[in-house]
RNA sequence: GCCGCUAUAGCUCAGGGGUAGAGCAACGGUUUCGUAAACCGUAGGUCGCCCGUUCAAACCGGGCUAGCGGCUCCA
């Protein structure tokens, strides 16, 4: 189709033109597409690789063209910024060495190594610095180099993190390195980048934070500065004024301003549930229990605390002490350390406890699967560093299970699994991501099995055609897993509910079962929780409905606004009618004004507030009014038993 | 645990080397009111804790504790 000369590039609509080879994308946007695009244009993807306007094009292929209105557009610029900032970075702080600086979903960071800490004033002159680069608008320039160029380059530059990233880079196959250019700064990197860096409109400088070299504590400690950037002012305005009204929906503030819970310094990471935040814990308790009834489950309940030859048994000991709260004996030499002088710890995890539980009796395949839920209390030595709100606490609940069951049974029951978590997660509207985790450096059993478990889960999981992501080496210590996250309100991913397969409990633990063949059996573990834990989930309520829970999880559903002193007998009794029926209903007697009171149970977030003066108690009737402003808010004057209907409707749990 | 930041009344926050301030909430009184804030008054704090510098520390320095943003880890 073409000649030696030419090449045939096609375009997304299908459209094809022919251009002489060597013409770089820039001009054949200009000439064969047009002048307005070539402007907007920021770079391309050629023959399925993404490449800079400056490429030279060599042979046929599909071309598509990205611009700012393309979401891949500001990742672009935001990779730009990232290295507009390194480069403002190393003038105004000479002997910093640069590492790595990539996208994020918000923006971009750049990991640093320098002895002194960028302080706050820093950041503002960085930031500064940087909007004055891209005035300069100066072009991004590629070049390739040799392995032996490039390690001579940044071993000249004194840049030693950039010298290993090189090896890595060379040792994994690559035959040249690209380095990008602005001004006299050059990084290298894959590419592409945009024109010059006055296509990045502005860049904002958010906070600097530790961060360890590849991520790993043992390494080098270095400082990420994280920042963003958008094609104009008026986007990132926009950007922080939603950034602000996300933070309004913290569950932090809003558990303060609510009176859900509270935290006291004197046990961090161990929450003070109000009443009204109890209310939401135990209702969520009694759904999922009512749940697991219906499922095939039963609830028990076991100790909290055990002695240490469990934990030796379960492998925790070995693998996990680090987060296990010690009982230490007082008998023993105070000198020795603590794992030494510990005879007992309180549990964590629930597992063993389920173990133990499974082998009081023998069991035979008729019961299997045997599904175990229990609702009890762990505790969680956390890394103080780590502790966050309700998201990451140290003593927690998990709606927690465990399926001991027959190994050709496991598909059944992750579809199954998957379907309970999917049926819960869709009554809250939650949207949620799967993971699949395999085995972590630090894991128990040998590789036979954790083959067996991967393949297992991964086949079950692929059975119920969700999408999910692969995380290597995420797995829990005795096997791998299937998490469930769900993001806050300010991005942040956490994970909630869980499905881990494991074949090394039951080994551990001797379990066994008589099948039909009157053999001895070995089964398999399951470990699943739906919500993950209470305090976990419950944060993540929070901060999903903005503290506006749906009536059957609002911890005060109705209340009741009488409109002067005499109304307040005909408020009892509404109150009265409604708490038979199992409604949470509180009757306002402040006295104050009506506009006041109604205020009140609004900034309350309470799903009803019935308003009652002459007219309703003339009627025997209410006047309801849901969350929200104005007079679309007013429901009119509705009837007791109406209502009552309505509202004992809505109260009903949805799984 | 690591890096950085923060800590003033129940809450939100101002102030600042020389006897501590506001709004809201609380409490008392007046008001009895029709759909997002009535009015007047009262009370409330060893300025997170300890040590140091200073004639004098809430303010400056150090340590600790807790919280926040990340890292590591994790439900």
């Amino acid at each position: 189709m073409s000649d030696a000369a030419n090449i045939t590039i096609t375009l997304p609509d299908g459209s094809q033109k022919q251009v002489p080879a060597g013409t770089t994308v820039g001009e054949f946007v200009k000439t064969s597409i047009g002048v307005g695009l070539a402007k907007a244009a920021l770079f391309a993807k050629y023959d399925g690789a993404e490449v800079d306007l400056t490429h030279e094009m060599d042979h046929d292929g599909a071309l598509a063209i990205f611009t700012p209105k393309n979401p891949e557009g500001l990742d672009l610029v935001r990779h730009d910024a990232a290295h507009i900032v390194a480069s403002v970075v190393q003038r105004l702080f000479p002997g910093t060495q640069v590492t790595i600086g990539p996208t994020t979903d918000e923006g971009f960071y750049y990991d640093f190594h320098r002895e002194k800490p960028f302080t706050p004033e820093d950041l503002e002159a960085i930031e500064k610095a940087a909007n004055e680069e891209i005035k300069k608008d100066l072009p991004f320039t590629r070049r390739e180099v040799s392995k032996e160029e490039a390690l001579a380059l940044f071993a000249r530059l004194g840049e030693k993190f950039k010298l290993e990233i090189i090896e890595d880079i060379f040792a994994k196959g690559a035959k040249t390195l690209s380095l990008y250019s602005h001004g006299d700064w050059v990084d290298f990197c894959l590419g592409p980048h945009g024109p010059s860096t006055g296509r990045v409109g502005v860049i904002k400088l958010l906070s600097v934070a530790g961060a360890y070299w590849r991520g790993d504590h043992r390494n080098a400690q270095l400082q990420r500065i994280y920042g963003t950037a958008f094609f104009s002012q008026k986007e990132l305005d926009a950007w922080t004024h939603q950034q602000e009204e996300a933070r309004k929906r913290d569950h932090r503030k809003l558990g303060k301003e609510l009176d859900l819970f509270h935290f006291h310094p004197a046990a961090p990471g161990a929450a003070f549930w109000t009443a009204k935040g109890t209310s939401i814990y135990t209702t969520l308790s009694h759904a999922m229990r009512r749940m697991c009834l219906a499922n095939g489950y039963q609830e028990i309940k076991t100790p909290l605390i055990y002695n240490k030859s469990l934990w030796e048994t379960s492998g925790h000991w070995g693998k996990y002490r680090e987060n296990m709260f010690l009982i230490l004996d007082t008998d023993t030499d105070a000198s020795l350390p603590a794992e030494e002088r510990a005879s007992s710890s309180l549990k964590p995890m629930n597992c063993p406890s389920h173990y133990l539980f499974y082998q009081i009796k023998r069991r035979s395949y008729r019961e299997l699967p045997l599904r175990l839920h229990t609702q009890d209390v762990l505790h969680r030595n956390e890394a103080v560093g780590a502790l966050s709100g309700l998201t990451r606490v140290r003593q927690f609940q998990q709606d927690d299970a465990h399926i001991i069951l027959m190994e050709s049974q496991i598909s059944d029951e992750v579809a199954t699994l998957t379907k309970l978590i999917a049926k819960v997660y869709s009554a809250f509207g939650l949207e949620f991501t799967a993971k699949f985790a395999t085995r972590p450096a630090m894991k128990i059993g040998d590789d036979a099995l954790w083959d067996k478990a991967e393949a297992a889960l991964e086949a079950a999981l692929k059975a119920t055609g969700l999408a999910y992501e692969l995380k290597p080496g995420d797995g829990a210590f005795y096997g791998p897993k299937i998490d469930f996250d769900v993001a806050d309100s300010i991005g942040r991913k956490w994970q909630l509910g869980t499905i881990q397969l494991d074949y090394n409990a039951p080994e551990r633990f001797n379990m066994g079962y008589i099948g039909a063949d009157n053999a001895e059996h070995r089964p398999v573990v399951i470990h699943r929780a739906i919500y993950g834990s209470f305090e976990r989930f419950i944060g993540i309520l929070i901060e999903h409905f903005a503290g506006a829970f749906p009536t059957w999880l609002a911890p005060e559903q109705a209340r009741i606004v009488p409109v002067a002193e005499r109304h307040i007998e005909w408020a009892e009794e509404v109150a009265r009618q409604m708490r038979a029926a199992d409604l949470r209903v509180e009757v306002d007697t402040s006295q104050g004004m009506l506009g006041a009171m109604i205020r009140d149970a609004q900034l309350a977030k309470v799903p009803y507030t019935l308003v009652v003066g002459d007219k309703e108690v003339a009627a025997k009737s209410v006047s309801p009014r849901t969350r929200g402003t104005g007079k679309e808010a007013d429901l009119g004057i509705t009837p007791l038993d109406v209502f009552l209907a309505k509202i004992t409707k809505e109260a009903e749990i949805p799984y």
